[in-house]
RNA sequence: GCCUUGGUGGUGGAAUGGUAGACACGCAGGACUUAAAAUCCUGUGAGCAUUAGCUCGUGCGGGUUCGAGUCCCGCCCGAGGUACCA
């Protein structure tokens, strides 16, 4: 018999299906195991060879617990809102729901073809309406809470209401804007019903706020960076601007501290978690005061995390976006001011930092005094001040922070040195906090932590300011001017944004004739008709972001059917939280710190068990694509879709216009003017691409797909090969070469059990004490590197054991048995096939996992090898368990060593049993 | 720029501070074959010597150690993220 995978593959599938071999009950008498793979975003473009990098891995690590005696859930489902979608509804005017579906169900058939072990009855998909009716339900319990500072979590807004109405918001401890006033009882109940839910707003976890976006006015719509390529439109290459619009924020602010603290108690990378704290990015410091010259009534408060530098301020930056700018400006800095600020509103935040070493900025001609010593300050904008962050104002402190240094060399400002250990500083800025202050007042002689804490009494005594802690986390922005995401369950009256009734949920997406924002500039939903709340009122017309519905998926597996609640009590109970997460890096600050969010909120509310939801987290590293870009002679480069360049990186004329008809993104380009041609032998023209190695992804049009090579070689080896390729946690450039190597090894296991000529081999022969040696060093090996997750590795010990297996002619069933059932979490379809060849009933699942045995391991001697000054020179064996002064003994008298001694004394003898000799001479 | 991460043969990679290159791919030579494919066997880090053997070698430069791919310090280069890709 030959080995024949697609039969094997499908007999197996069917059997798989058929038996329910993969479904899972909420309960039981085994431990229960959660494995999550965060799921995929179902792209047109189909399954490509990247996902299936961690599925498998999970798959792998699922089945084998479930040898090992657990209840393991396995679930799978689809991230299904998102741009692409949209984009093909822009182009062909197919409803994204449809595009979805079919792209689902392409996902579905590709993922079949792998053989997971996924409970398919669990699937869940965030743009089905029965789904995010619970993303909208969990949208509306944010909107109902603030968060309580003494409690130190989400409370109701109707008891902050009730506290209002008795004491106004003076006692409230709240997080709540920067600029919420304050309010009395008798003042919070002469407001109106209008004014009293505006007021709210500055509370509430969810609410409208202004926030920066990329706007661009040719399309009339928001762009996402990634859509925004050297500083225009990908598509069509138009002009794009940042602009500030209301947007929907989530106050994960509010939560800061409490993200934070979480990482300490859950295993996840060192990196992520630096990644994550980072990102939150907590510095203590203090906010100042600056009255403005002209006008002291005007104040320019800055946030500093080094007030003790205060005394060696020579100017003030403003970020470009920031509010003072154009009233302070004077009448002979306008155009400057202006051109300058037109440039950088061309740029992304991404561009302004990345030129960091190039200055640029402007001065506003305006000044601000210094609270400390009344200096005159000159105000300048430049970009490498955020708006976002802070108060978007910095006090500059040449002497003591590079930027400002390079930004005084560059206009030739001051910098005068503050602390007497700081070294030359007319050569770089020194950020010492050594030595004792000069040149400042009344810290003068005085610590680090003496002046700090002098100046912070000194501003809170005058109310110029105060010691504060600042986050460079951002509320998140929750609004996308798109179609195809969660409606936000919202109707505005009068200019006041209410949630709708809880009954009415789902609020589902209402058709509309075209994907595209309106002729004035709204959203794509304002192109509804008679879509109005109880019709009457406008709906909010923005949509959710891509990580709305990917902030609680994790909990819907547990009970993904259910419509009375997003998961029974039981089933949270019982399933609590993941043990196992796995996903790419790229997910580090944006998901997995949402989720974490999402996940703290729920259960402040009682309404999930634990307050971390993923116990354990493995950063699966990426597969990367080969792209290819063409640059074109107007300066701008873009995506080649691979499939239309040839071996050599060549695109060809013909191909181009092809590819043009397809891709909306070479609108407008013109196809003679903008592209070098160059002309091969044959008279054909064609432009050499250039390749980079990055991210498989869709929208770098470099995506491999896996199905040709499932076809060819069976899912088993695709599988393998997968985890072959290197360890799952490093990223690593796709290639096929090589997976004729796995290829074989399947071969020569099934050979273990037929030869060429279709003879059956295996017998009941006693095993030997090596073949025993043989097996158990795999059963060892293997246990001990999945555990670790070193898949690569365990792929490798299979060889080796099949290696030498083969070579000692060995078939016996009792080897082969527990052979078979190591393999099967790598390899289920053969495994299984094996497993009844051998005479026993399916499924290997079912089968008890072998345990190594350290008595088959020991071998009766330890070859050591012997080097001289660290350098290997030899070796020689010991029986096992030798002494090791016995050892140390022998040394002196060896050929090598006497070789290499050759006169000159032995200095020193290393031995350490088990491992190595070293001679030191 | 900033944060995170990686860099080992022609290639993917292996290596609790202890024989660098396991296991594969590729390549070369051989067997089988009319021939090719498939399969099997042998060799394969570089250099010198072509027998023994020797020297060099884990991005670059230092350091710790009997011993460093592994630990420490300083650089260089690639990748991921950088808040509307998901």
């Amino acid at each position: 018999m030959e080995y024949n995978p697609s039969q094997i593959e499908s007999k197996w599938a069917k059997f798989w299906e058929q038996n329910q071999t993969y479904k899972v009950e909420n309960g039981g008498s085994k431990p229960k195991f959660y494995i999550l793979n965060m799921f995929p975003y179902p792209s047109g473009a189909g399954l490509h060879v990247g996902h299936p990098l961690g599925y498998i891995a999970t798959d792998i690590f699922a089945r084998y617990k479930r040898l090992k005696g657990f209840n393991v859930l396995n679930p799978m489902g689809y991230d299904s809102f998102g741009l692409p979608a949209e984009q093909y509804a822009i182009q062909t005017g197919t409803h994204p729901a449809v595009t979805t579906v079919k792209n689902i169900n392409t996902f579905r058939s590709q993922l079949d073809k792998i053989g997971f072990s996924f409970d398919w009855s669990r699937e869940v998909r965030t743009s089905d309406p029965a789904y995010y009716k619970w993303t909208q339900w969990i949208f509306m319990q944010l909107f109902n809470h603030y968060f309580d500072k003494d409690a130190q979590k989400a409370l109701k807004v109707s008891d902050l209401v009730a506290h209002f109405e008795k004491e106004g918001n003076a006692k409230v401890n709240a997080v709540c804007d920067e600029d919420t006033p304050s309010v009395s009882a008798a003042e919070w109940n002469a407001m109106s019903e209008k004014e009293q839910q505006i007021f709210l707003l500055h509370y509430r976890l969810t609410m409208p706020e202004e926030a920066y976006v990329n706007w661009c006015p040719a399309m009339g719509s928001v762009l996402s960076n990634d859509e925004v390529k050297d500083g225009v439109s990908e598509r069509g290459g138009y002009p794009v601007e940042r602009k500030l619009m209301k947007q929907w924020a989530m106050r994960i602010t509010a939560y800061a501290d409490r993200l934070l603290e979480g990482l300490n108690n859950i295993d996840w990378s060192e990196s992520l978690k630096e990644q994550q704290r980072n990102w939150i990015g907590r510095s203590q410091g203090a906010s100042v005061k600056f009255d403005l010259a002209l006008d002291p009534s005007v104040k320019i408060e800055v946030f500093t995390t080094r007030v003790d530098t205060i005394y060696g301020v020579t100017f003030m930056v403003l970020a470009p976006e920031h509010e003072l700018v154009d009233s302070i400006t004077t009448p002979e800095q306008r155009e400057e001011i202006e051109n300058y600020k037109k440039w950088t509103a061309s740029r992304s935040e991404v561009d302004r930092m990345s030129e960091g070493k190039k200055v640029t900025g402007a001065f506003t001609g305006a000044y601000c005094i210094n609270p400390f010593d009344g200096a005159k300050v000159p105000i300048y904008i430049a970009d490498y001040v955020l708006a976002g962050y802070g108060t978007g104002a910095v006090m500059a402190v040449p002497s003591g922070d590079q930027r400002d240094w390079n930004f005084a060399k560059h206009f030739n400002l001051p910098i005068i040195p503050i602390l007497d250990a700081q070294k030359d500083i007319e050569t770089a800025a020194d950020n010492t906090k050594e030595g004792r202050y000069i040149n400042s007042g009344i810290i003068n002689g005085m610590t680090y932590k003496e002046a700090t804490q002098t100046l912070i009494n000194w501003l809170e005594e005058r109310g110029l300011g105060k010691g504060k802690v600042q986050y460079r986390l951002r509320n998140a922005v929750f609004s996308r001017q798109r179609y195809w995401g969660e409606p936000v369950p919202v109707y505005w009256k009068e200019g006041v944004p209410y949630l709708i009734d809880e009954s009415e949920l789902p609020l589902e997406l209402p058709s509309i004739d075209e994907y595209l924002p309106t002729a004035t500039g709204e959203p794509p939903l304002g192109r509804a008709t008679d879509w109005k709340y109880k019709g009457e009122y406008e709906y909010e017309l923005s949509t959710m972001p891509g990580w709305a519905g990917s902030s609680w998926y994790f909990y819907r597996y547990m009970d993904a059917q259910n419509d009375q609640e997003f998961a029974s009590k039981a089933a949270l109970d019982y399933w609590r939280q993941v043990d196992l997460y796995v996903g790419g890096t790229e997910h580090a600050v944006g998901h997995l710190l949402y989720s974490r969010f999402w996940n703290l909120f729920l259960y402040d509310l009682g309404l999930v068990p634990e307050k971390e939801y993923a116990k354990k987290l493995v950063n699966q590293g990426m597969i990367q694509g080969r792209s290819l870009f063409i640059h074109l002679k107007t300066g701008r480069s873009l995506h080649v879709q691979i499939q239309f360049a040839d071996e050599k990186d060549r695109l060809f004329k013909d191909k181009y216009v092809a590819m043009t008809q397809i891709d909306n993104r070479f609108e407008g380009i013109d196809t003679e003017g903008d592209i070098a041609w160059q002309t091969d032998d044959a008279g054909k023209q064609f432009v050499v691409l250039t390749p980079e190695v990055e991210k498989m992804s869709k929208s770098k049009y470099n995506v491999v797909n896996p199905d040709d090579m499932i076809a060819q070689y069976g899912a088993d080896c695709f599988r393998m090969y997968e985890m072959f390729l290197g360890p799952i946690t490093d990223a690593k450039p796709w290639s096929t070469s090589g997976i004729t190597g796995v290829a074989g090894f399947l071969r020569k296991f099934w050979s273990l059990m037929y030869d060429i000529n279709g003879k059956f081999l295996v017998n009941d022969n006693e095993p030997t004490k090596d073949e025993l040696k043989i097996l158990h060093t795999c059963i060892k090996k293997v246990n001990d590197d999945i555990e670790r997750f070193g898949f690569n590795t365990c792929v490798s010990a299979f060889m080796v054991c099949v290696n030498e297996l083969k070579a000692a002619k060995c078939s016996k069933r009792a080897i082969l048995n527990e052979l078979t059932i190591l393999l099967a979490p790598f390899a289920p379809f053969i495994a299984e096939e094996a497993w009844t060849i051998l005479g026993n009933t399916p499924s290997v699942l079912n089968a008890a996992y072998p345990n190594a045995n350290e008595a088959y391991l020991v071998s009766d001697a330890v070859v050591y090898p012997i080097a001289i000054n660290g350098k290997t020179r030899g070796e020689i064996s010991f029986p096992t368990g030798t002494a090791k002064d016995v050892i140390e003994a022998a040394v002196p008298d060896m050929e090598v060593v006497k070789k290499w001694v050759n006169g000159s004394g032995i200095k020193k003898i290393v031995v350490v049993p088990g491992r190595m000799i070293n001679v030191v001479i």
